[in-house]
DNA sequence: CCATTCCTGGCGC
DNA sequence: GCGCCAGGAATGG
């Protein structure tokens, strides 16, 4: 989609998120004549969220991106774009699944990242799977799911992407 | 092909 | 400030 729509879906996610402002439910009463609680969890983004966030709307379905070509458009570092990503609430609406690693492997989705995964090698468990390898293998399950059923093309082996990332990106802010 | 090493920028603590 | 992290590039087997 174009920035200027981006800049708008993002802005309405995040009002979704918070249909209330704290202000507005500290001055309303529960049954009890007591005050509201205050919400305990808010999505707030920093600037940065903002700007990754509103590139990687513009990223049409069916194509992808890398961590790499995201830094550049913002200047900024892969490593950075990464941690936006990871913290991404709104997943896969901002598609945050589109963003694949130099080289085409899958990268990490939903927090989970394979760099995670720690090998056991004593005799009573080297043939088991820890229970972090298997959520992140379903995680990345997830994430070449979304893409294969959006139309982006994987080598055989089903680990990494085919084709030419998504270069377009206008960042207005 | 995989492992190691160093570099990176933003952020939470 | 320090240390983590959904990355990258260079290097060496």
């Amino acid at each position: 989609m174009d920035p200027q729509t981006a800049t708008q879906t993002l802005a309405a996610l995040i009002s979704n998120s918070n249909p209330q402002s704290n202000s507005t439910r500290a001055n309303q009463l529960d049954s009890a004549n007591q005050p509201l609680p205050v919400a305990t969890r808010r999505i707030s983004l920093t600037p940065f969220d903002k700007r990754v966030y509103t590139l990687l709307l513009q990223i049409p379905p069916g194509s992808f991106t890398t961590y790499s070509l995201l830094s550049k458009s913002l200047n900024s570092s892969p490593r950075a774009v990464g941690n936006s990503c990871r913290r991404n609430p709104f997943a896969p609406t901002v598609p945050c699944h589109r963003v694949v690693a130099t080289g085409g492997s899958l990268g990490g989705f939903k927090g989970e990242h394979l760099s995670k995964i720690v090998k056991k090698t004593t005799a009573s468990s080297d043939k088991e799977i820890s229970r972090t390898t298997k959520k992140t293998l379903f995680t990345l399950d997830q994430k070449r799911n979304l893409l294969k059923k959006e139309g982006v093309r994987f080598d055989p082996t089903g680990q990494k992407v085919l084709g030419t990332p998504y270069a377009g990106f206008q960042c207005t802010i």
